[in-house]
DNA sequence: ATGGTGACTTGGC
DNA sequence: TGCCAAGCCACCA
């Protein structure tokens, strides 16, 4: 029990992956964003922004991460406009400052640095 | 076990 | 600015 055992396959104790992308997320400023990938990278796991979009996905509806701060390396919103997240997600980062202009973001602009 | 898919990224045209 | 091909990681049929 100590560690996970070689056969932990679904989710007994799961892994800090999840974890790591957790407190990175928690750590990104209100007014700012992320991409997947660089989310990935700040937790530890390079290469690894598909990883970070499944898991967003699996967040519970009232989660207190702020996942709608993490957009693709596009500057666009991975979510569809017309789905329920997808204006959730445009309706807070416009309350916290970040324009959003066709469903697009300026990087250059709000991407947050560390 | 092999192959397709996805809240992805990067490089080339 | 936009489409395509590869690479990448986890999940599912």
């Amino acid at each position: 029990m100590s560690e996970n055992s070689a056969t932990e396959k679904s989710y007994p104790d799961e892994p800090s992956r999840e974890q790591r992308i957790y407190q990175a997320l928690a750590a990104v400023p209100c007014g700012n964003v992320v991409t997947y990938g660089q989310l990935a990278e700040l937790a530890g796991l390079p290469r690894a922004a598909r990883l970070v979009g499944r898991t967003l996905r699996n967040l519970p509806n009232g989660t207190n991460l702020p996942w709608h701060r993490v957009i693709n390396a596009a500057g666009r919103l991975s979510l569809d406009t017309d789905s329920d997240s997808g204006q959730l997600q445009r309706a807070r980062l416009q309350d916290e400052g970040v324009v959003v202009t066709n469903g697009r973001i300026s990087l250059s602009q709000f991407r947050w640095r560390p």
